[in-house]
DNA sequence: GGCTGCGGATTTTTT
DNA sequence: ATCCGCAGCC
């Protein structure tokens, strides 16, 4: 269990053993930041400089933390469960919770993610008489999410604003605070400014933390914002052992308030820092490695740093020039097939692009190769309406002063409560500034409205009363609550494939209550901070919430897809560039490298901008550990309209020697490919595959129109407003998941084409066989290649030949 | 109270 | 192209 620090580098030594004072590391892609985070930790321990408990490291991602704390259980053992280790948020919602009366709120308040807090913000404009034409929603919530990303609370923006919208903004501001206070809620942001208000208003929190933390580790630090800043500044103000690792060249998300400058001005913060570079390269071959250099330098505002490998140059850069995104994703579903026969993993292959729209096609023509994929981001498991309805539930009998949540499900299932019924509870709620739920329970004598109509209201106040008093086993308390709401009865009588998918769902959704239990058992129980006046020195009490379904609901609200990204099964990842880092493959696709996709046309003309882009492409690049693809298509698709755009300048920045080019116009293109014949509806298609001589087709016999892609991808759950869930439709393997897929008892009828013992042709596997026909399925045994895979016959390149 | 059809918008996304 | 929200109609 000791750690072996020989294993280091200098400077990864320097780093780990450098433990008293501010300490800034400057980590390069692929240094080994996580290893020499978690061995100064375990370094920390090991020393007794501090108890586990005494030990803060704040992470970007959920998925970040969770890494972290695996590997530091791995070095120290149980002790990692007495560390924080969490995000910015997370944190914040501790520190918030321990002490949420002191700024107005209750323990048990509720976050509000993006969609809720939409809801509210229309309500106000509403409210206000503010034109959302004139003023949209989108625009106003940026405004104030970066007033508060920049601690600015409504008194001081409203002072600020001088532009018409900043003025319009201050008011909706200044309401929105109100009434999330009312509602005893918070959104993301606020979780922030009020952790910070918390720890500068109140010394005696401020210095119980202060002195708590002895030491504090902030990774990303490129990517922290004014109030992560801020927060970070006041808890460090104790005992100064502050360390913050982060990369300049890796800042990608200025647009959502990270200031590069924390990082870069970190020594100007404290003076007496100490510095480390991390610049030896463990990930990537030289000529990955080169060109990433190569693009980066062409940056001006960064603090020079070089990577070095001792690894060897590896191959060239593979640079395909597509004739559309089409012949883009077919090339690179045939490149990843030859990976694949090289005995390359496909959970070693990953496919990046620079906007989510860019998924579809590849998608399409991975689908259509048979490359099992999985995708990150997009929309997630817990956006779909009925997890959502289940969460507002549950949200409810934690806070019922929560009006999104209560109006949300007021009427679901429905009641017979309408939207007059709602709006009269809404306006008497408002004027007596009470809870819609207080409300709704004076309606229920409210002789204006149908008695049939008090009824239901009354139940359903009823039921999220009743639902305070259960206790025990968080499972039961959920299935309980969810079957007196009468959630999955409603869905029951609709009896359709959509209501089945549905709750499915639901029931996926107490499968995940099961993992939350698992991980977040009674021994479990994190540390609670130290309550105001606790000796500091005094071990911190254990009294974790007592309340586990409001541990569940943060949980579940703080976290998103990248955190669920499961590792089983053999497929290939695709994501945004965004997404990616942090990750490496070591195979590795970026598609799109074209002048207004990447870098994107919003940011040409902007020189800050163009750069914030080239540091995308530079986490990109450094995400490839062995082999690097690049393409491009001459032709695209954007919005319905072909353009055809320049290849991208961070293509050029390459140098030619490191990149090797193929493509249109250059020999061993091969022109169409089959992805062009027989269109996505089932209509047959053959060709001559050239040099091959083999018939190549799709089967005629499915003149059915078939299911759209978009109806296949949002198979795992159409919610009610459409929001289907790629990601979390397929299972790890890529296949869509029969169980979850409302769609799935229809499709089998229509054609029965192929059988078990029927021989098939596949476009790159060739010939095969088919084993075992599982509904819209195939699993067919190739010849050439022995292994035995599964195509979904609508979509795979085959055709039948005996 | 729910469905349909129109119009607008559409980088990136953690929490 | 396509998704989403909203308004107006049944």
């Amino acid at each position: 269990m000791s750690i072996d620090i020989d294993t280091l580098n200098d400077p990864q030594r320097e780093a780990v053993t450098t433990t008293e004072g501010p300490l800034l590391v400057l980590a390069g892609a692929g240094s080994g930041k996580t290893r020499v985070l978690t061995y100064r930790i375990a370094n920390i321990l090991e020393q007794d400089l501090a108890a586990p408990w005494e030990v803060l490291a704040i992470t970007f991602t959920n998925k970040a933390a969770a890494e972290m704390r695996e590997r530091l259980g791995q070095l120290v053992g149980g002790r990692a469960r007495a560390m924080w280790v969490s995000t910015f948020h997370s944190m914040c919602g501790r520190i918030l919770r321990a002490d949420a009366e002191r700024l107005g709120f209750t323990r048990g308040f509720t976050i509000y993610d993006t969609d809720d807090l939409k809801r509210l913000y229309k309500d106000i404009m509403a409210g206000l008489n503010i034109d959302p034409k004139r003023f949209p929603v989108n625009a106003l919530m940026n405004r104030i999410s970066q007033a508060k990303n920049d601690l600015v609370v409504p008194a001081d923006f409203e002072a600020q604003a001088t532009d018409p919208v900043g003025k319009v903004a201050a008011r909706v501001y200044t309401r929105l605070q109100e009434r999330l206070k009312a509602a005893n809620a918070m959104d993301f942001d606020d979780m922030l400014l009020y952790g910070y208000l918390l720890l500068k208003h109140h010394e005696d929190v401020r210095r119980a933390y202060q002195e708590r933390f002895r030491y504090i580790m902030v990774d990303e630090y490129q990517d922290t914002n004014r109030a992560q800043y801020a927060i970070t500044q006041l808890l460090a103000a104790g005992h100064r052992n502050i360390m913050v690792v982060g990369d300049d060249d890796q800042s990608i998300y200025s647009w959502r308030g990270a200031d590069l400058r924390n990082i870069l001005e970190f020594e100007s913060d404290y003076p007496e820092a100490r510095v480390v570079k991390l610049e030896q390269n463990y990930r990537s071959v030289g000529n990955i490695l080169n060109a990433a250099n190569a693009v980066i330098a062409n940056n001006r505002h960064r603090k020079q740093k070089r990577l070095f490998t001792a690894s060897g140059d590896g191959d060239k850069i593979s640079v395909y020039l597509a004739s559309d995104e089409r012949d883009e994703g077919r090339w690179i579903a045939g490149e990843i097939e030859k990976r694949r026969a090289d005995g390359l993993s496909y959970n070693n292959m990953a496919v990046f692009y620079r906007t989510n729209a860019q998924s579809r096609m590849l998608e399409d023509m991975l689908l259509r190769a048979g490359v099992p994929y999985r995708i990150v981001g997009g929309t997630k498991f817990f956006d779909r309406a009925e997890i959502r309805d289940v969460m507002a539930y549950l949200t409810l009998v934690v806070n019922p002063a929560d009006d999104i949540a209560a109006k949300r499900v007021i009427n679901v299932p429905r009641r017979g409560i309408g939207k007059a019924t709602i709006e009269r509870i809404d306006q008497f709620g408002l004027e007596m500034n009470m809870p819609f739920l207080t409300a709704c329970e004076l309606a229920i004598v409210d002789p204006d409205i149908r008695p049939a109509t008090r009824r239901s209201v009354g139940e359903f106040v009823q039921t999220i009363k009743d639902a305070a008093g259960y206790s025990g086993n968080l499972r039961k308390v959920i299935e309980m609550i969810i079957d007196k709401a009468g959630l999955i009865r409603a869905l029951e009588d609709e009896a359709t494939d959509e209501a089945r998918g549905r709750i499915e769902n639901i029931q996926e959704f107490l499968g995940v209550v099961d993992e939350f239990v698992e991980t977040h058992d009674e021994d479990d129980a994190d540390y609670a901070a130290p309550t105001v006046g606790d000796d500091p020195a005094a071990e911190p009490v254990r009294v974790l919430r007592g309340d586990s379904l409001a541990d569940f609901i943060e949980w579940v609200r703080l976290r998103t897809d990248l955190d669920t990204v499961s590792e089983d099964g053999q497929a290939v990842t695709l994501m945004t560039v965004h997404s990616s880092k942090g990750l490496e493959y070591d195979c590795v696709w970026v598609a799109g490298m074209e002048e207004t996709l990447f870098p994107h046309m919003n940011s040409v003309g902007d020189a800050a901008a163009v750069e914030e882009e080239r540091r995308l492409a530079y986490v990109a690049i450094t995400r490839a550990r062995k082999k690097l693809y690049l393409t491009c298509a001459q032709q695209r698709q954007i919005f319905g309209q072909t353009h055809a755009n320049p290849v991208s300048r961070f293509i050029g920045e390459i140098p030619s020697e490191l990149r090797q080019t193929t493509g249109l116009g250059s020999a061993g293109f091969s022109g169409t490919g089959w992805e062009k014949r027989g269109s996505r509806r089932g209509i047959a298609g053959s060709g001559t595959e050239a040099g091959e001589g083999r018939v190549f087709g799709r089967s005629s016999a499915s003149g059915s129109r078939g299911r759209s892609f978009e109806e296949f991808r949002a198979g795992g759950g159409l919610g009610r407003g459409g929001r289907g869930a790629a990601s979390s439709a397929t299972d790890g393997a890529g296949r869509v998941r029969a169980g979850a897929n409302p769609n799935a008892g229809k499709k089998a009828a229509a054609r029965a084409t192929f059988a078990a013992g029927d021989t098939v042709d596949h476009k790159t596997f060739g010939r095969g066989t088919v084993v075992k026909v599982d509904g819209d399925t195939l699993h067919i045994k190739f010849a050439k290649t022995g292994q035995t895979k599964k195509l979904l016959k609508d979509y795979a390149p085959i055709v039948k030949i005996g």
